[in-house]
DNA sequence: AAGTCGGGGCC
DNA sequence: GGCCCAGACTT
């Protein structure tokens, strides 16, 4: 433990409180993103979309599929109404798709209870599935310009530095910290575009690496910059040995080209997602083959492994090819199981790692 | 408090 | 290659 380190009781001088929001403010109104497409129009169904897209991920790579899903699916109601495989297969190579479940199961409450209208609470949204605290503030100052404090990565990196607090985020006592900085720096006014100026500033000018404090608003009451320790705030997480596993994968095909596809499971990896038949070792992909299909194993084509890097272990996917293959009669093509031709492959949501190879 | 959940951006 | 990103949820 270092001597700067605070303790969880913080108290701001109003004056520092009121240079935050309001140096934040003003460097919005010139050098903020104003563009962005959930922007315009900024109702309540596409903030919310965008912030459950934006969790975990960049902006970068959110754009692309906002304006797919908005596209097929408008309005809160018609989320609702959708079939669970085409959501998913918008969601399809973003990742955590859990989120696109939790995304339909609260649209389809909001339709049950709220008369198909996201809730203007901070708590009737938090009880909703996939939306947090910061989530549920997010939505509220955005789309109504509710007083609520955000604090997601961009804010915790900003706070961090600004008040030269140690520790990774991640941690309890850490968060907790912050969320009573976060709170403190609130303005009276303006909340949509002080909570889109928080994660713009920390998008482009307080980046993790080399931030740009030289054009920053907030610099002088910046502890890190005064303290020369903006490179080691926030407190990198501790690291972690992540295991390496392996899996054998089957792509199989009829005697149309069509391609033999599973849904996995409603949880776990890749939950409700379309996948080649997956086993965990050799054997038991010859076990599964030999009792569901018609056909010579010893006939596939060994395919180069596949890595794949998940944030808590390594996946390498080793694929046989085979053609030519029938199902047994007692199996059967069913809701689970099924042949694909190749122009449905866009229909179905599918891991990334799966598509990049039956798509190469 | 720690583990589970993806995929890509960027160094 | 490693680390992180507009986190939430489960155990």
């Amino acid at each position: 433990m270092t001597s700067h380190h605070k303790t969880a009781t913080v108290s701001i001088a109003p004056a520092e409180t009121e240079a935050f929001a309001t140096r934040l403010l003003r460097w919005f109104d010139r050098n903020g993103r104003h563009d962005l497409p959930w922007q315009h129009p900024r109702t309540p169904y596409r903030v919310w979309l965008s912030e459950i897209m934006l969790q975990q991920t960049q902006v970068k790579t959110v754009i692309p599929y906002f304006e797919r899903f908005v596209a097929a699916l408008p309005t809160l109601p018609a989320l609702a109404a959708a079939a669970q495989d085409e959501v998913m297969a918008l969601w399809s190579g973003l990742g955590y798709y859990a989120r696109a479940r939790n995304l339909q199961a609260a649209a389809q409450r909001c339709v049950e209870r709220h008369d198909g209208e996201l809730p203007r609470d901070l708590n009737a949204l938090t009880g909703l599935p996939g939306i947090g605290r910061s989530t549920a503030a997010a939505i509220l100052s955005q789309a109504w310009g509710d007083r609520h404090a955000i604090l997601d990565g961009n804010v915790k990196r900003v706070l961090c530095r600004y008040h030269d607090i140690a520790g990774h985020p991640g941690l309890p006592a850490v968060e907790k910290q912050l969320w009573t900085h976060a709170e403190s720096h609130l303005p009276d006014a303006r909340m949509a575009d002080y909570t889109q100026a928080q994660m713009d500033l920390g998008a482009t000018l307080c980046t993790r690496s080399d931030p740009a404090c030289v054009l920053c608003p907030l610099q002088d009451n910046c502890v890190a910059r005064r303290e020369g320790r903006v490179a080691e705030l926030p407190t990198a997480r501790p690291g972690k040995v992540v295991p390496q596993k392996h899996a054998c994968i089957l792509w199989l095909e009829n005697s149309d080209g069509a391609v033999l596809m599973q849904r996995r499971p409603p949880t776990g990896i890749w939950a409700s997602l379309w996948t080649l038949p997956q086993a965990e070792d050799a054997a038991a992909s010859r076990a599964w083959f030999e009792r569901a299909l018609i056909g010579d194993y010893d006939a596939a084509e060994a395919l180069p492994p596949i890595d794949h890097a998940f944030s808590h272990y390594r996946l390498r996917l080793h694929p046989l090819r085979l053609r030519g293959i029938a199902l047994d009669r007692r199996v059967g093509d069913n809701d689970d199981l099924r042949w694909v031709m190749r122009d449905e492959f866009a229909g179905l949501g599918m891991p990334a790692p799966i598509r990049k190879l039956l798509e190469s």
